[in-house]
DNA sequence: TCTTGGCACTCGGAAACATGGAGTGCCAGC
DNA sequence: GCTGGCACTCCATGTTTCCGAGTGCCAAGA
């Protein structure tokens, strides 16, 4: 079959040219993998290639290189993810094992993520609507200022300062604790601001006004629509490797990265852990951004997503290689949580 | 007087390149500046001044360039911090204003500072050891696993979780959790752990090991270097601003940028909050960071710092600006840190 | 003693020009 | 349908030329 012969073709492109980041020529294609033909019908293969649309020349009289469509034909159906290897695993577990909190655990795959890949990492932090409430506490700072803490099953922890219209002793606030808590824990966000809602008219008369601005201050907090655009970049040096094109790449995507809002924009939404997107070149939504691709994962110990994560690199990358990483982080990340 | 003449034609060029970004020669700076002298006259100052090291020349018939000594000259004798505009002021306090949490503040700190000076911007959190213990919170996940909550006077969060050596009930949890308190709150760090110490001999001895096993999660939480490290960096942007010179100005920097230890390195120790630290070129500890200067100050409610801020940038930068929006930027989060 | 115009000199950078080689497309023969 | 051969293209690289901004120095003037 000589269509396999050209998917091979292909595939031989997109990796020499990934390794090399040159345009690769007939001649070296041959040399460098066994395809047991010779450079001229290598070069009628490219040509059919090239009408494809799959691969293009920069200029005449120079190599081929391969389009966006290429990378995609090469990502969906020319190879699939590599696994990775013994050692790679086990420096992931250890890598990720010693973390303390959740600040940690970020702090900690955006390094890896950008380690593994050589590319810039990007992990979200769990969104807040979709984690539930595991403990509230109310401490008096004075009689009148009483500070919010939040705690969420995801082990993000919210606080809020408060000034009370009047004083309040020890022992109602006690009350009060005890009421909130077991109103709202175990509740996801959303419940749990209503359950706030209805706790307002079980209390005596006198504290109701208390209780309503703790309960706004934590509605306030938990919807806090600011922390859910929380996201961790690393890796940025690894910029310098995107080579070529200051202005075209690295300019674009440094201002990108500065931006939290477009950053969250480029993981895109994904709903369930353990599916892989990825996004080449001018497939994402910003223009800047062309010669990019993402490749990201959504995280989470359930069924649903609790955030993302994700590289961002040159559309020359290696997918396999990354969309491996990407998965295996993404699984540890979500077991870690799954035992928090 | 001559002397008094070569210092304005110090500071002329100073000026000029840092605003063109290029060799400045005789002529070129009659025209700018009105010095009242020929070019020849600029020609002979320009000698001596290279004589002394202030300027030089990157090659032979070419403008003069300051040297790093010329720029410690400049910073040290021939400007004062620009004082900032009242629209300045007012951006500044209305950006920072609206900041709820530690968070908050310190991440719009960053952003102001990277945006007003357009450099790339540092700051430090509040480091552990100069804070105080404001909260402590004991949060039982399952009988035998309990998370601590320990919040200090900054407004950070640190959290653990343990595994206790036997079940404990809620009653005598409660217990505990006062007695922490009672015994931690509002002492300074160092005092706060050996306070928890002397906690052991108080409680019932059937409890010990369970006080044992919290205080030890406390301390290590209170002295955890890892977070003292903890350090924000936004504006890297502005790297594209760098001009020139990929591989011996941005590279390096952006790898720096990775490492929180080196960029602590950098921020220095300023022990003092109000006193602005001008680090040029190769006065800085990194020699690939040659190119580079730091503009850093430290910040704090009180006489003493409880962290640093500053912003990095090429040695040809805008000192007196940079001082001037340092300095702003590290008053207004002291006093943010006071109200809190 | 300092300033100034004049002048010869230097040297980097842009432009113009040459050249080698990698790669292509196409064709005729197997 | 594959292959070797061949003429052609054109980029990358190196070389040469040339221009001009800028310098240092000197002799004359204030």
């Amino acid at each position: 079959m000589q269509e396999e012969r050209r998917l091979a073709v292909l595939r031989a492109i997109v990796e020499d040219y990934v390794s090399t980041r040159e345009p690769v020529g007939s001649k070296a294609l041959v040399e460098r993998h066994r395809l047991g033909v010779s450079p001229a019908t290598v070069r009628n293969d490219m040509a059919v290639l090239e009408e494809e649309g799959l691969i293009a020349q920069p200029h005449t009289s120079a190599g081929r290189i391969p389009t966006d469509k290429g990378y995609r034909f090469f990502v969906d159906r020319l190879t699939q993810i590599k696994p990775m290897s013994a050692a790679e695993r086990r420096a992931v577990a250890t890598f990720l094992e010693g973390a303390h909190d959740l600040d940690d655990v970020i702090q900690r795959s955006v390094r890896l993520l950008a380690q593994l890949t050589h590319q810039v990492a990007i992990v979200q932090y769990p969104t807040l609507s979709r984690s539930s409430v595991r403990h509230i506490d109310l401490v008096s700072l004075t009689a009148r200022r009483l500070m919010i803490v939040l705690i969420l099953s995801t082990g993000r922890v919210e606080q809020r300062v408060v000034e009370l219209p009047d004083e309040i002793d020890e022992e109602t606030l006690a009350d009060l604790r005890a009421r909130v808590n077991r109103a709202a824990v175990g509740e996801r966000i959303v419940d749990a601001a209503t359950a706030l809602g209805a706790l307002i008219d079980q209390v005596q008369p006198e504290h109701q006004k208390h209780v309503t601005r703790i309960g706004a201050a934590l509605v306030e907090a938990m919807s806090n629509e600011r922390h859910d655009e929380r996201v961790v970049v690393g890796g940025t040096a690894n910029l310098a490797r995107f080579g070529d094109g200051f202005d075209t790449a690295i300019k674009p995507m440094l201002e990108a990265l500065e931006e939290h809002v477009v950053l969250l924009k480029l993981l895109g939404e994904s709903t369930k852990p353990d599916s892989i997107t990825v996004r080449i070149g001018h497939e994402g939504p910003y223009q800047e951004l062309a010669t990019t691709s993402v490749v990201a994962s959504g995280y989470g110990p359930g069924e649903e997503a609790v955030g993302s994560l994700g590289i961002v690199g040159p559309t020359r990358m290696d997918y396999p290689g990354s969309m491996s990483a990407v998965r295996a982080v993404a699984r540890y990340i979500s077991t870690i949580l799954d035992q928090a």
